[in-house]
DNA sequence: TACTATGAAC
């Protein structure tokens, strides 16, 4: 009070000064300005000073709003109902200005004082600063003790997003009756505040006011998002003496909560206790089912309800439909499609979002595309569901076209739409498309976005740039496990091993506990560095952190000891698995049987391989790889034969490579660049030179057609091959050249880039189909180990 | 004076 005495006095002294500040914040000047004196003192005006500045804090803020001059109203009456909001603020503003307010309030007409028009008032309010003036008006009018009008005001408050104001008019009101608690408590379910509104629905219930069939079902959606079981059956016994066994609104918000509980046995007692059903009741009880996996329940149940009078709506087909995203059951989709139709709701946007969304996580690109063109204005959410679909079905230069698509037709991508462009940018594999993504980044409100950070470390990790991912890493002020698995990963795809167990052993000093991806990322690192002490180690300490190692460890650990040639350590380890080995374990055998030359137990993962996973080339190959280099031919006939009958065929290798931001596709002896000549003079000058510094090429690998390419006599025109010499010709010297290859790379042509590198001064990385490679002044930064 | 259910991206 002591502050807005001397406020009033403030302004009183200066009351010359007055007139000039009013024009100023007349003509838009947003700096707040001092609020105008009273003529006389102890006005009402110092009352209303008071308030604005008790509940607002900003009391000059009130003062900012525009075209006083235009009100000349004051013979004019309005009914109350009748009062647009604008004229409302109009009448306001001049009451306050005017040197004798409460006199032109009451020439107004009588009206202008009652609670309905004040009520009126409130429920016309779209921002705080009109509810300070109402409610200043409601204190001058005597009328703050009226318990309708504060209701009112504390829905308004929430209404506008404003729950501390609501709370303090809900404090400062003596006795609340039923209806200012249930405002006060719904205010606080409107800001998902849940814990709060369990709290006031306490406070109630010790003041001695009995909830309503209004507080319950505010109460049952808090139990709702808590979880909190014990709170459950507290409130359904209450619930249950209050006497609101029939009430559908209570009684829905028991089936939602049980539902949503997994509870379902319990969501349908309650719902079958309901002898009138309302829509809210079928889609609570559908989603129920929905949510708890019971798709097929919930669909019955939708039938259900369309011989009702209950007129079904989208809402319970968009769970459903959720329910058959969430297991990929495209069969079920596709016939609930058909029921959308006939039901004539095809239209409805949401669910053809839904429709999209399931498609497009079923690999039906093209059919989700074709809704996503049906719609006039897609939203952002349909833009992401069509972004991620193309990224996850391989499809990723598309995510990225319709991202720029977003960009140019000025709509705002969101923290999801980001990160899945990331993502796909990831899959491209472009160091330049990286490159302006993270510029996008930087210059969106997404560059301290957790996830997007994190997507981008592995973006930069996969395009190449261990420094830059490192560079995003270093950025990024919060780190959180994710991220610091990401950094992990992509030191280990790029073989640098130690670096992976530094940042382990940082992310461990800032106290950042591991989860399982985090070891995957260390042990995969292990092994792309030959680190086999050091995995080993790492592997036998998951278990101090809780963490059950799943197949992706075990296989790391295999790999690991089969490379370094402990076979038999690697096999018994199999043979103690506590989970049943995968496909990836006996494939991390299989190869290391290969590396090693071990036939009999390559031909027992083989085996094991075959009857897992019977459709994929690579255990053919592999198999057939091992029997070539112990020179077994009859069993290679045998593969090959075995690989016919299935109809399997060898995929094609090629290789990619960047130019001025255009990607180059070459295949095995590709000439069917423009170029080609100069390319092929090229890649015969470097073979000579190579000859010259005593290269000798491992035949060997023609054999083993290691690298899945058809046989060739030419080593030298393998796709990464042809890929570096167009790079060479291409690029200024010195340019560092980047090369994707879908396959692994030939020993052969590793041992030859390795050389290449040393006799054109260049670094050429190369990304297979596992890890990278940085050649470099004639090595390779995986150490020989891939 | 007012109330409950629901979903799409990751």
């Amino acid at each position: 009070m002591l502050t807005v005495l001397m406020f009033c006095t403030h302004y009183s002294t200066k009351n010359k000064k007055r007139k000039g500040e009013r024009e100023n914040w007349r003509s838009g000047d947003r700096t707040p300005s001092p609020l105008p004196s009273p003529r006389r003192r102890l006005s009402v005006m110092a009352k209303i000073c008071y308030q604005i500045l008790k509940y607002n804090g900003q009391g000059a803020m009130a003062w900012k709003l525009n075209n006083l001059s235009s009100l000349t109203t004051n013979n004019q009456k309005f009914t109350t109902s009748e009062i647009p909001t604008c004229l409302v603020l109009k009448f306001i503003k001049h009451l306050y200005s005017s040197s004798t307010p409460h006199l032109e309030c009451v020439n107004l007409g009588h009206g202008f004082n009652s609670d309905t028009f004040y009520a009126s008032l409130i429920d016309n309010s779209t921002h705080e600063i009109h509810l300070n003036q109402i409610h200043s008006r409601i204190v001058v009018s005597g009328l703050q003790h009226n318990g309708f009008l504060i209701t009112k005001m504390v829905n308004g408050s929430s209404n506008v997003g404003h729950i501390g104001y609501a709370r303090k008019l809900f404090d400062e009101f003596r006795f609340p009756d039923v209806f200012l608690w249930n405002a006060i408590i719904r205010s606080y379910s409107r800001s998902d505040m849940f814990g709060d509104v369990i709290e006031m629905y306490r406070s109630m219930r010790w003041a001695g006011v009995n909830p309503d069939c209004f507080t319950f079902p505010y109460v049952l959606k808090a139990c709702t998002e808590l979880l909190d079981f014990r709170l459950t059956r507290i409130v359904h016994g209450q619930v249950f003496r209050h006497g609101f066994r029939s009430d559908v609104f209570v009684q829905n918000g028991l089936v939602a909560l049980y539902a949503k509980c997994g509870l379902i046995g319990n969501a349908r007692v309650v719902f079958n206790g309901l002898y009138d059903r309302t829509v809210v009741s079928w889609t609570s009880i559908i989603s129920g089912f929905a949510q708890n996996g019971e798709a097929i329940e919930a669909l019955q149940m939708f039938n259900q309800m369309r011989n009702t009078d209950a007129k079904p709506d989208w809402i319970a087909l968009v769970s459903i439909l959720k329910a058959y995203t969430d297991v990929d059951d495209l069969e079920q989709g596709r016939s609930l499609h058909g029921c959308v139709i006939k039901m004539g709701l095809e239209h409805e946007p949401d669910l053809l979002i839904s429709l999209a969304a399931l498609y497009a996580k079923c690999g039906q690109v093209t059919v989700a595309r074709s809704f996503f063109d049906q719609m006039e204005a897609p939203n952002v959410i349909m833009w992401n569901a069509m972004i991620s679909g193309y990224a996850k079905n391989g499809h990723a230069e598309e995510a990225v076209n319709l991202f720029r698509d977003m960009i140019l037709r000025n709509i705002r991508p969101d923290s999801v739409t980001v990160r899945s462009t990331v993502i796909a940018c990831a899959q491209v594999g472009s160091l330049e498309l990286a490159q302006w993504m993270d510029d996008y980044v930087r210059k969106s409100k997404y560059e301290s976005d957790i996830y997007v950070n994190t997507a981008l470390i592995d973006m930069y990790a996969k395009c190449g740039s261990v420094e830059s991912a490192r560079r995003v890493f270093d950025h990024t002020s919060h780190k959180d496990v994710v991220l610091w698995s990401a950094m992990i990963m992509g030191y280990g795809l790029h073989g640098q091993g130690w670096e992976a167990i530094n940042i382990y052993n940082a992310m461990k000093q800032a106290r950042v506990c591991p989860n399982d991806v985090t070891f995957i990322g260390l042990l995969s690192a292990c092994n792309h560095t030959g680190l086999v002490k050091e995995g080993w180690e790492l592997f036998n300490c998951m278990k101090d952190f809780g963490i059950e190692p799943r197949n992706e460890h075990y296989s790391s650990v295999v790999d690991l000891l089969g490379r370094a040639g402990y076979l038999d350590r690697a096999y018994a380890f199999i043979l103690k698995m506590p989970v049943e080995p995968g496909v990836s374990v006996w494939g991390a055998l299989l190869s290391a049987c290969n590396i090693h030359r071990h036939v009999k137990m390559g031909e027992y993962a083989a085996n094991k391989l075959f009857s897992l996973d019977p459709y994929n080339i690579g255990h053919y190959v592999q198999l057939s790889n091992l029997y070539a280099s112990s020179r077994l031919w009859n069993r290679v006939a045998h593969v090959r034969v075995l690989m016919k009958e299935k109809g399997l065929s060898k995929d094609l290798g090629y290789s990619l490579i960047e130019i001025n931001g255009k990607l180059q596709a070459f295949h095995i002896g590709d000439k069917t660049h423009p170029r080609a000549e100069e390319i092929f003079d090229e890649l015969q000058r470097l073979e000579r030179r190579l000859k010259e510094v005593g290269f000798i090429p491992h035949t060997d690998s023609v054999l083993h057609d290691l690298n899945y390419e058809e046989k060739e006599e030419n080593l030298s025109i393998h796709s990464e091959r042809i890929a570096i010499a167009y790079g060479l010709i291409s690029t200024a010297p010195g340019t560092t050249l980047r090369i994707t290859k879908n396959l692994r790379a030939c020993i052969n042509c590793h041992s030859a880039i390795k050389l290449i590198s040393k006799l054109v001064a260049r670094e050429i990385i190369v990304r297979d189909a596992n890890r990278f490679h940085h050649f470099r002044d004639g090595c390779c930064s995986c150490g020989d180990y891939w």
